[in-house]
DNA sequence: CGGGTCACG
DNA sequence: ACGTACGTGACCCGG
């Protein structure tokens, strides 16, 4: 038996795009509608079988049916941007997969699919048709199927009907359903129908008559009588909209059906386009022979003591050189190597390989002319020893993320991919959840991990420094981030000592007046319930109390602080529910969270990621140290169970306003730089010069707002943004960012600079070079492209602040160790840099802190540094 | 596992 | 008419 699938490509196209969220590719190329259409027709090759099948387009000029309407009623709204991009995409991915594409200029897909849906009854196929659109209904028959597939959150979901289930549904037959569609239109078709004739009236009439023909015939009986009336007065209308709606079955196409036997989809095309769309599950439904033809890498294990001894001998010789760390939960269990392409080779420690020995032979290989590779270096450093923390390495990690910071891992995959061009199997697709252990390494699928993993290392290292080159951006890697991965290693190395039993007592503190609150609460509602629960407590207040202001988002009611702090007021409730979340956080979070994570050496060892943030700022994470409470007194008070150990003091040092001070530099502003030059109060003299009063009279009110004008400037100004942050009119806002821009016109020529360069490349940069690409920008989307308009803003300034501290930290780091000094960095806090140092180094150290980051860049203003000395965080801010 | 909330710069 | 300030991470709830 023959089976056609018939398949309308816009309209499943449609479907697949506004069903799916915005998905893109690392060049920005949009690809949700792609991967939906693909799951969507993979699911109907299976369950279908067809010999034969086809995607109907429609051509893109519109066609006379079209102009002859559009003539008569404005256009078709337009097709957003982000999914007209992806159809001639589409169409090569069909293509490669051998996949038949018909469009003819004159006929509608719709018509398309008709006529061949006719044809190939006539030729003996059971053919199936494929529709996002009901329109289509009106081909089913007896023996042609209509399957409309519907992207649910739970999957998708296919309705099928033959002529008997669209008369089940309907009411109506698949000829009648066209009549149906004249008399009540189609405002997304363009098709007017009749006015003031709806769903339930049309069936109605055609349920009765049949067709609009004959409803006209008996026009006298049809009720309701402003049917009647409408009806009467639009019968051209009803009869042209009928013939709009009626899909062709005769249209004199140049296909024949032969040409559409199915071949073979997944091939090396195939492979290959969508390789580049990064369509990871659709790759994965190619058979595995096809992935691994891509890229094969050998690896030898080296177990002979002579022969480790001779591979090392040779790796010294290299050029370029891969070196790559194995760990697995018991720690340090060997070194792979690479030195040519597509061999790595593998040395466990074992007998008189030792830890020790390897660590002594990569250091030996820095010696030697050889350019280091590696991938995540940070993570390796734990395991070598204290010699090697230092010196040139390219880690391919860091190196990608300047490349794109907005990719959320840089594995050996990931960087085959981007880099290489390479599909090769992940760490994930070989091992699963296993980690890899000493007693695993003989596993096939654990050595094609390590061979992968380095030969990719070696392969990609010399294309990803011309990488660098060509955007400007090896100062950037070798000055900045690569001496990083020192600095980050050693404050994770070294950790915060935190007093436990401080922080438990803390925690007991905090939990008594929990349990009031909490007692208290329940009490006040008449009601137990979880107050934690944002579900339970917005029922709680906006519907059970009544209290004003209930109704936000989608899932119920907005409780959050902004909220609550409105109905203060209104009920004691209220206050009693604001400190109860401000208490839970700070048990939870960190009274609790942190105790989690001290260690037998009385310290928190957290981790410092160097590759996650778009703007080039450093991340913090189990625990989080960037954000532990410092605004509000009871929380601020948890800072003092941070301290140095014995014979130890805390230096700690905080940049003033290094943002505003960079955005003087940047935009030139001379208002600005003056201000700064003088050391004025950089919130009260904005104040001073958008409210247009003497310095002297400003109010505490006019520096405030002044102040989160200046913020909003940072963080790209919006009128609306600032309204909310102030509380004021929008309007006001507005007024203020104008005489702010009156004031500092350089700063707007700046702003705006940057937004220009944002949509020119797609990229900002800053003072050193690091990029942010900016998708957001080209959005058709009205919000997504303003959030693409504030990034481009912010990114310049935040990146460059960012870029500085980097700079301090790592000439501080290289400053205590030269000097042999007993101190060392232990956190940053993107302003702040706090060292831990030994007491009577403590004027010595705090000299040459506030030295290096006043020192870390030369602006046309300076950099002020403010540096406290205590023996615990608390006091030393 | 996503959304809501809230801690920091 | 729409609806957000920029950059993070942790914890809780509830499907």
């Amino acid at each position: 038996m023959k089976k056609l699938l018939l398949i309308d490509g816009h309209s499943i196209l449609n479907r697949a795009f506004y069903g799916l969220p915005d998905l893109s590719n690392s060049q920005g190329l949009h690809t949700n509608a792609i991967l939906g259409f693909l799951n969507i027709i993979f699911k109907l090759l299976e369950e279908e079988q067809p010999t034969h099948l086809c995607v109907a387009f429609d051509v893109h000029q519109p066609t006379f049916r079209h102009l002859q309407y559009e003539a008569y009623k404005g256009t078709r709204k337009p097709m957003p941007e982000e999914l007209r991009q992806q159809v001639p995409v589409m169409k090569d991915v069909l293509h490669a997969m051998n996949i038949r594409t018909v469009e003819q200029g004159g006929f509608e897909a719709d018509d398309i699919i008709g006529t061949l849906s006719r044809k190939g009854l006539e030729q003996g196929f059971q053919v199936t048709i494929v529709s996002g659109d009901r329109d289509l209904l009106q081909l089913a028959t007896d023996e042609i199927q209509v399957r409309i597939p519907k992207t649910k959150p739970s999957g998708t979901i296919i309705e099928n009907y033959y002529a008997v289930d669209v008369l089940e549904r309907y009411q109506v037959t698949p000829t009648e359903f066209i009549d149906l569609k004249g008399l009540m239109g189609d405002a997304s078709d363009n098709i007017p129908g009749v006015p003031g004739i709806g769903e339930k009236t049309a069936t109605k009439i055609i349920v009765e008559y049949k067709s609009i023909e004959n409803a006209y015939a008996h026009i006298e009986e049809i009720k309701p009588n402003k049917a009647k009336e409408n009806l009467q007065t639009y019968y051209e209308q009803a009869l042209l909209s009928k013939e709009l709606a009626t899909i062709k079955l005769d249209c004199p196409l140049e296909v024949t059906l032969d040409s559409m036997e199915r071949g073979e989809f997944f091939n090396e095309n195939s492979y290959e386009i969508l390789k580049q769309l990064e369509l990871k599950s659709i790759l994965n439904r190619f058979s595995q022979p096809m992935q691994i033809q891509a890229f094969e890498a050998k690896l030898q294990t080296v177990e002979d003591f002579t022969e480790v001894e001779t591979l090392f001998q040779r790796a010294g010789e290299a050029v370029s050189l891969a070196v790559q760390c194995v760990s697995g939960e018991q720690g340090f269990l060997g070194v792979l190597l690479a030195f040519q392409a597509g061999q790595g080779y593998f040395v466990p420690i074992d007998g008189f390989v030792t830890e020790e020995y390897i660590c002594d032979k990569i250091a030996n290989l820095w010696e030697g002319q050889a350019k280091l590779i590696t991938i995540g270096w940070k993570n390796q450093l734990h395991f070598l020893g204290d010699r090697l923390r230092k010196g040139r390495i390219l880690d391919l990690a860091v190196a990608c993320y300047l490349l794109n910071p907005l990719k959320d891992t840089y594995y050996y995959d990931d960087i085959a991919r981007d880099v290489l061009n390479l599909t090769v199997p992940s760490k994930t697709e070989l091992l699963g959840k296993s980690e890899i252990t000493a007693f695993t390494l003989q596993e096939d699928s654990v050595r094609k991990v390590l061979g992968n993993e380095i030969c990719v290392a070696y392969l990609a290292g010399q294309k990803i420094e011309e990488m660098l080159l060509n955007k400007n951006m090896l100062d950037l890697y070798w000055n900045i981030e690569c001496p990083t991965i020192y600095s980050l290693y050693d404050m994770e190395k070294w950790g915060i000592q935190v007093q436990k039993e401080a922080l438990t007592e803390y925690g007991e503190q905090l939990n008594r007046r929990i349990q009031e609150l909490e007692a208290s609460i329940h009490e006040m509602a008449g009601e137990n319930f979880n107050i934690q629960s944002p579900k339970q407590l917005g029922e709680v207040l906006f519907e059970h109390m009544n209290l004003p202001g209930g109704k936000k988002t989608k899932t119920g009611y907005s409780t959050n602080v902004e909220v609550l702090e409105k109905i203060q007021q209104e009920h004691p409730i209220v206050p009693a529910v604001l400190e109860y979340r401000q208490l839970t956080k700070l048990k939870s979070t960190y009274a609790d969270g942190l105790a989690n994570y001290i260690q037998p050496d009385q310290r928190i060892h957290g981790k410092f990621h160097q590759t996650i943030t778009a703007t080039g700022r450093i991340s913090s994470t189990e625990p989080n140290l960037q954000n532990i409470p410092i605004r509000m007194p009871l929380g601020r008070m948890i800072r003092k169970v941070f301290i140095p150990k014995e014979g130890y003091e805390f230096i700690d040092a905080d940049y003033s306003q290094i943002e505003l001070r960079v955005l003087a530099h940047l935009s030139e502003d001379p208002v600005l730089i003056d201000a700064f030059l003088h050391n004025r109060d950089i919130h009260a003299t904005t104040a001073a010069e958008v409210f247009d009063v003497p310095i002297e009279e400003v109010t505490p009110l006019q520096r405030r707002n002044a102040k989160a004008v200046n913020f909003g400037i940072v963080y790209g100004i919006s009128a609306h943004g600032l309204s909310q942050d102030l509380n004021i009119s929008r309007k006001e806002a507005g007024e203020y960012i104008d005489r702010y821009f009156e004031t500092y016109p350089r700063i707007k020529d700046f702003l705006d600079r940057q937004v220009e360069t944002a949509k020119q490349t797609g990229e900002v940069e800053t003072m050193y070079h690091r990029i942010r690409p900016v998708p957001e920008i080209q959005s058709s989307n009205f919000m997504q492209r303003n959030f693409g308009e504030r990034i481009a803003m912010n990114s310049p300034i935040q990146g460059t602040a960012a870029d500085i501290i980097k700079i301090a930290m790592n000439r501080v780091r290289e400053r205590l160790m030269m000097e042999q000094l007993d101190s060392r960095l232990i956190l940053q806090i993107h302003d702040e840099l706090l060292i831990e140092a030994k007491k009577d180094e403590i004027s010595v150290v705090s000299k040459l802190l506030k030295e290096e980051m006043e020192q870390a860049a030369v602006l046309s203003v300076p950099l002020e540094v403010d540096v406290h000395v205590a023996n615990n965080w608390y006091d030393a801010k």
